[in-house]
DNA sequence: GTAGGTGCAAAGGTTTTGCAGCTAT
DNA sequence: ATAGCTGCAAAACCTTTGCACCTAC
């Protein structure tokens, strides 16, 4: 799009996609934004709303507007859901190509890591061509351990 | 373990392994277990509960039954949770070696389908011994468009 | 007789929706 | 001025739990 830095993050793409459809700004869904654009995992819903609540920072923002704005920016195609066994969904910021990432969950303390793997990458790309399904996207979680619940 | 064909069955199987670990035996959990050994792929609990209902055949089990044995049978690793994004925990029987498998769903109409292949399951070993996390299960879900849904 | 199994109803917790007021354009 | 944004409260939803009764052992 621009050469200017700024607009290649995340939060910047975002809010110009939702000029791009008609979207008016707000504050609730700025500090959303600007705190999803910081996050490296996934967090749920009440995670993001006690962190905005926390933060002298970022205003608060209303539990329900923290859900609207989340379907709002799924359908958009800037945040996922990821599901992770949790009894909780979590959201996560998609970018385009980099930062490309599945999780890791840790069944014992309920510890949710990132990871990324090339081969596994190719084979999910070899695959995708041959099953009934035209695929647009995949999500991988490995259960176990972590290395300190393993000692446990 | 034994050369009756019978005995093999998942449904034998947990039987089994719940005298083993100290249950009595019940109608509402037959029930559910003769349902989930016909089934090719995951279920969620409401639909358990709506098939055992319909069928004049299986008797009808309280949906509190329904998940507190599927809860039961998870602890003892018979059953194992899928999770595919539809807001609704399915839930599947485990087999040991054969069967093991994944699912596509369609993002238009919450057709669920399985499928496996090696080259992913061989991705996902080597994959596992670099993680840190001690891996005892992997979830892969891919996402899309089915053959109908793609049409449209 | 005891420990586990089951159904019903109520509770619990997350997510969604209705409505009124506010704000950006 | 209009259409979108936000907060509050209530509702909806799936899932879990409490309690009483039944059943297998």
């Amino acid at each position: 799009m621009s050469a200017n830095a700024r607009t290649d993050s995340w939060s910047a793409r975002a809010e110009a996609t939702l000029a791009a459809t008609g979207h008016k700004r707000g504050g609730a869904r700025r500090a959303l934004l600007e705190l999803l654009d910081r996050q490296e995992c996934a967090l749920t819903a009440l995670e993001i709303e006690d962190t905005l609540r926390a933060r002298g920072k970022g205003r608060s923002v209303s539990r329900a507007s923290v859900y609207r704005i989340l379907d709002q920016l799924e359908q958009l195609g800037l945040v996922q859901r990821v599901e992770t066994g949790q009894a909780m969904i979590r959201y996560e910021r998609v970018c385009e190509r980099e930062h490309h990432h599945h999780h890791l969950v840790c069944d014992g303390c309920g510890l949710v890591m990132p990871f990324s793997d090339a081969g596994l990458e190719r084979a999910i790309g070899k695959l995708s061509e041959r099953v009934p399904l035209r695929v647009s996207e995949h999500e991988i979680v490995l259960h176990g351990s972590c290395e300190d619940c393993a000692v446990a």
